[in-house]
RNA sequence: CGGAGUGUAGCGCAGUCUGGUAGCGCACCUGCUUUGGGAGCAGGGGGUCGAAGGUUCGAGUCCUUUCACUCCGACCA
């Protein structure tokens, strides 16, 4: 391809709005263009990448054995409604209505549209395992679309769901899943981690996030500095706090019954109140449940004075859609005093959780549900559907695997892989008959990869202060040529040759023929990121050209008799 | 949805307080010169000043309404 006949709008200020180097230099460049909040175009280079990103995404799934498909994009509410998430998925899923007045909306994802396609057309176990996949545009309203490709409204994502007869094999799917994924995010070059994570909107156990390492990944996640265990802090998990160490006659006894604490609300003046560490003290977080039909309860999380709420945990714990905070005015009206929440003597309407690390804990001290007083000498109930992980894990704290220590780091979310179970089959009436001719659900896994946040993901990670830097599958060429003067003969001619000799011989070259001068291409070469470029240049009386790597920016003369050898060896 | 901010040429911005000919840099077009690190000179094109309404002889500027976008938070396969 010849940069003069290119869209190639590189700019040298981006829009003021960028923020990360990956939404930056993918507009600087020229791979995509604005258009709307969380809404971009992409132009020839950028089409290009996304294509290249698609195609190995595609390769390893299909050597996996994995099935292409491509649903409808539109997909009847009615399908929405049979599963149940019409409701529960909230104001992401866009809807809207046709000439006739039927209800629809855009697939932010297709659980029921797959779930839908295969119990139309498989009856029997013998025609499972199946894993069907497509990669396709996707459209979700997200409150806040932000940071370019990273958060848009509209991108592209590949979604895979596979069935199995039973539970087992979905696990087995589960495994091979996990490797293929893995396989596709070596292949773009990328340092990423695999970690436990929570299911989320989809439902469903056990699921695992791929996690490309980067200061601006929007996910925080917990790993341990001496083994492999990482975790979304959404799911991650750590060894029950010790509690401090004592002496004999320090030791912890107190009597029980109510305590006078005038204006004594926070954890920390509660602490100072009583000479107390908080690892005794009890924390009340309250919040509103909000769930089907606009249905809403106070909930109450109690953990360790010391500890911090999870949020996603806590919301799992009640089953609620979503977690909202609540004023102090609400806490009033439903009978609670702020600052002096316990567990004993709530009001009916209210439910509560209690954190697991608290099962079985003595001489603790809360909230006595009255002004201005605490309970003392307060011993954790042993109804166990009480009980429930609600705490975020702190750095410092120790893994349960090697009892190691634990520390966060930042990730941005390429891929997620979820044991779904009976989640969408059961409600949609999916099932096939067995060994026995006996009706079942299928077993469910779903998968999916964010192809064009994996661009954003790939500039993160490989990036300078001048611009992009490819990785070999994702770069939208193999190879720029750049003819230093254009209206000098020679030049202009021997890198006619050189991109033809390299074009013919399966190389995707970039030839810059531009009537430009030899600094504005180097910096639109440095800009766009192609891994590799050959510089024709003054040099060429010699009959040597330069060879450029971008990552380096090292330079070497090469004959130019050998620079088509020198490639052929470095790919 | 809460808080903050911005809308003026493709991009980055000034002009708005104090109403009076629509500006600057980059980019773009033409010509000449230049050609190893975003060239120089000369000439040129391009804007319903986000939109609607109002005040005024006169509005980018003042008033009202509205829309869009961005940032922080909440939210989020």
């Amino acid at each position: 391809m010849r940069f003069s006949k290119m869209l190639i709008p590189t700019i040298k200020e981006a829009p003021s709005d960028a923020m990360l180097p990956s939404h930056i230099y993918l507009l600087r460049a020229g791979f995509i263009q604005s258009v709307g909040s969380g809404l971009y175009n992409f132009l020839p280079l950028g089409k290009k990448s996304l294509d290249r990103v698609r195609q190995v995404v595609k390769d390893e799934l299909d050597r996996a054995g994995c099935l292409e498909v491509d649903l409808a994009f539109v997909t009847p509410a009615e399908l929405w409604r049979e599963s149940g998430r019409f409701e529960k998925y909230g104001k992401e899923l866009l809807r809207f209505k046709d000439r006739k007045d039927n209800e629809f909306v855009l697939g932010p994802t297709h659980e029921e549209m797959m779930v839908n396609l295969v119990r139309q057309s498989v009856k029997s176990y013998k025609q499972l395992p199946l894993h069907l996949y497509q990669i396709k545009t996707k459209f979700r309203d997200e409150i806040r679309p932000r940071f370019g490709l990273m958060r848009g409204r509209e991108f592209l994502m590949e979604d895979g769901y596979s069935f199995h007869k039973d539970e087992a094999d979905m696990k087995r799917e589960f495994a091979n899943m996990e490797v293929t994924y893995s396989k596709i995010f070596e292949r773009l070059g990328l340092d990423f981690r695999v970690v436990e994570a929570d299911s989320g909107a989809i439902g469903g156990s056990g699921s695992k996030e791929f996690m490309v390492l980067a200061d601006s990944g929007e996910d925080t996640i917990v790993v341990c500095d001496n083994c492999e265990y990482g975790a979304n802090i959404e799911a991650a998990v750590r060894k029950p706090k010790e509690a401090p160490q004592y002496n004999k006659d320090e030791e912890l006894e107190m009597s029980e019954g109510e305590f006078h604490t005038p204006n004594v609300k926070t954890i920390q003046e509660l602490s100072e109140f009583f000479h107390i560490n908080p690892h005794h003290l009890i924390k009340a977080v309250a919040k509103k449940a909000l769930y089907d039909e606009s249905k809403e309860k106070i909930a109450i999380f109690f953990i360790r004075g010391n500890d911090e709420l999870e949020e996603t945990k806590a919301c799992n714990s009640v089953g609620a859609n979503e977690l909202i905070d609540i004023s102090e005015d609400e806490l009033e009206k439903a009978g609670l005093v702020a600052g002096f929440i316990g567990f004993e003597n709530l009001p009916e309407a209210v439910i509560y959780r209690i954190d697991s690390e608290l099962k079985g804990e003595t001489n603790l001290i809360m909230g006595a549900n009255r002004k201005d007083y605490h309970c003392i000498g307060v011993s954790i109930p042993s109804k166990e559907e009480l009980f429930a992980d609600l705490v975020a894990v702190q750095e410092g704290d120790i893994c349960t695997k090697c009892g190691g220590k634990l520390h966060y780091t930042k990730g941005i979310e390429v891929g997620h892989i979820f044991q779904l179970g009976t989640r969408y089959s059961k409600p949609l009436g999916a099932t096939f008959l067995d060994e026995n001719g006996k009706s079942q659900p299928f077993v469910m896994g779903t998968y999916g990869i964010g192809v064009s946040r994996l661009l954003a993901a790939i500039i993160e990670q490989h990036h300078d202060d001048k611009g992009c830097i490819w990785t070999k599958e994702s770069s939208p060429f193999d190879i720029e040529i750049i003819v230093s003067n254009i209206s000098k003969d020679a030049e202009r001619e021997a890198g006619e040759e050189l991109y033809n000799t390299l074009s013919s011989k399966g190389f995707n070259v970039l030839l810059d023929d531009r009537k430009e001068r030899f600094g504005f291409k180097m910096k639109d070469f440095e800009l766009i990121g192609i891994p590799l470029a050959i510089v024709i240049g003054k040099k060429l009386a010699d009959k040597k050209v330069e060879l450029i790597k971008r990552e380096s920016l090292e330079r070497e003369d090469i004959d130019l008799d050998n620079i088509v050898s020198k490639i052929e060896e470095i790919f």
